[in-house]
DNA sequence: GTGAAAGCGCTAACAT
DNA sequence: ATGTTAGCGCTTTCAC
């Protein structure tokens, strides 16, 4: 298809904007973006032929002439998790009155598929990343190290990091949930979770967990994994299974709240004695919770907080000033809820 | 901040892999885009040298000079939402082999928001749009209308879209859901929904239902709507609530599965006879409802289809070989699940 | 099979 | 306050 100048589905470019308002492009670029002075009349006319024509501006060119682009590369495992979705709603808030737009890619927890979604994005020049976890192969590693931009990764502050990082340690997460439950007084404990290899923040938890258990002289019982599904009905047929197998066990810690919600569920329609005979707890602090009859004891994985504080390095108004390689670790508070007993 | 020769932050050229390979740009350019005949010689030099040099292509470049964007933009309202996710996943799955690379942006079910994504997202000239719902702003849709690529427009079939639409009529779906719920027997009905002015499908299920409703000589009983908060608990709240005041309901329909499910899981705690006295029903078809102690009436929203087909309309591989203008009806159906009692 | 030249639609930098 | 010039880093086109 050629185009030719009367073509009516060629994008309109500045300088039809110029010739139908009589003025150079330049100006017209500049009344466009509000830079310099320009004096009423001119942006007035400028305008009114911009809206007239109905011109969007393009920013390929725009952003190939100046060197700037205001996208910003977030990439995260998966949107069905209730996790993410709260993650991207602190960036953009943040974003929202920076002129930056966040620009999501979701891996499914993929190296793979990481590694080739951040080749993806960075071929656009973005102006930072944000990306959830420090594990990476080493040629996205090596893609985030010469990038040249501000990088975040976050959700996860055990191990070292590109650049900048802002998490929550899990392995402490699991560590401290394991506490609370020795403290009160359970002893037969299981852990039930999602088949998830890549998911590294779950296995710290769990690595965590166990390492808690131990301090206390206690071993896990069971810890069972699924995969694919419901995760509500997972956590069911998983709580099922597991309390079939071991009918001594006095506690499931679930690796989130999802498939805790299912098990307790459950637990509650078959008479189990929650939190006397049977404790319970997820992870992630999911508004989901405060529907459910009994509320789940979990940690709240700070994730609204993690997306603002990332959005504020990228945008360069962190807290600090520091530039770059800033460090920030949040503290998950536990939240007990009704289904681990009192002392 | 000046850019030296030398500076080793600044992005990597194809001029650079060019003088590290020692062949031109233009093969350097026919060896990464696997365009031409190269030979197998040259074609090695090329890939060792970019690979070693950490080459990204320039994507901004590119696609100035070659008026191509392998980018679709994806415009929907909400991603805490549970459905949209799906739609998503629908979406991803079609382009995933065809080079095109979706991007999303979240309107918050602001039209104002939708005609700025849209804006800047156009800016961008991507190769297509897929965007949730027929109501627009005026600006919007003279944008949508001028753009002079596939639109599609999703999850709505009640109204005329732009160019091509694929979803499903919320009209008749509300109007079958109260025709079940009728031949069930059941006469004094409420409906629950959240208060969400833009929402125009759950609007258009509402009115769907009330029309049907009429068809049976019938009038709602009560409706109410709030909004914020997690839907589970709104559930509850607004089920209670409701049933406080008109304790003669016999029949729930909530505008959604996961304030119906808090209003299942309320109804069952308080011993309600689900459904011999009170039946329930939602709406979309959401996994989490296998979960529960009971399951849900509900309908299937076709969430993951209406994904695939609007995908398959912009990549141009849609069944009918339509160019544009093709309007794709899908049929959500009845799953009358455990609350609905049976005739 | 490979290279050289022109230009995509804008904006930075420098006039005026 | 407005205009002119020279690219941004690629790909298209055409030449060899």
């Amino acid at each position: 298809m050629t185009r030719t100048p009367l073509d009516p589905r060629r994008p309109l470019t500045l300088r039809d904007v110029s010739e139908a308002s009589g003025v150079s492009e330049m100006t017209v670029s500049r009344v466009l973006r509000n830079r310099g002075d320009v004096s009423d009349a001119t942006r007035a006319k400028v305008l009114e032929a911009a809206q007239r024509l109905g011109y969007v501006p393009n920013k390929i060119a725009g952003a190939l002439a100046s060197q700037r682009v205001n996208l910003v590369a977030v990439i995260i495992p998966s949107l069905s998790n209730l996790v993410f979705p709260d993650v991207l709603g602190g960036i953009s808030e943040v974003l929202e009155d920076t002129g930056l737009q966040p620009v999501v890619g979701v891996t499914k927890y993929s190296p793979q598929r990481e590694e080739s979604i951040l080749y993806e994005m960075l071929s656009w020049r973005p102006s930072g990343v944000i990306i959830a976890g420090l594990e990476h192969t080493p040629a996205a590693r090596s893609m985030l190290e010469n990038a040249g931009i501000p990088i975040v990764e976050i959700m996860d502050s055990d191990g070292k990091g590109v650049d900048s990082v802002v998490g929550i340690s899990h392995r402490r997460a699991g560590r401290e949930m394991a506490a609370a439950i020795v403290a009160a007084g359970y002893k037969r404990i299981a852990f039930l979770g999602t088949k998830m290899p890549d998911d590294h923040r779950a296995r710290k938890r769990l690595e965590g967990f166990i390492e808690g258990l131990a301090k206390a002289g206690l071993e896990l019982v069971d810890s069972v994994f699924y995969s694919g599904g419901s995760a509500l009905l997972k956590g069911r047929e998983m709580t099922k299974a597991v309390l079939k197998r071991h009918p001594e066990i006095d506690f499931l810690y679930y690796s989130n709240d999802m498939i805790g919600a299912g098990g307790l569920l459950w637990c509650l329609e078959n008479g189990y004695d929650v939190p006397g005979k049977l404790g319970l707890a997820g992870f992630n602090g999911v508004d989901l919770l405060d529907g459910l009859p009994r509320r789940l004891a979990t940690m709240d994985a700070c994730r609204h907080e993690i997306g603002i504080r990332a959005a504020e390095i990228i945008a360069g108004r962190s807290h600090s000033g520091q530039i770059g390689g800033e460090v920030v670790e949040l503290t998950p508070v536990l939240q007990p809820g009704d289904t681990i007993r009192k002392r």
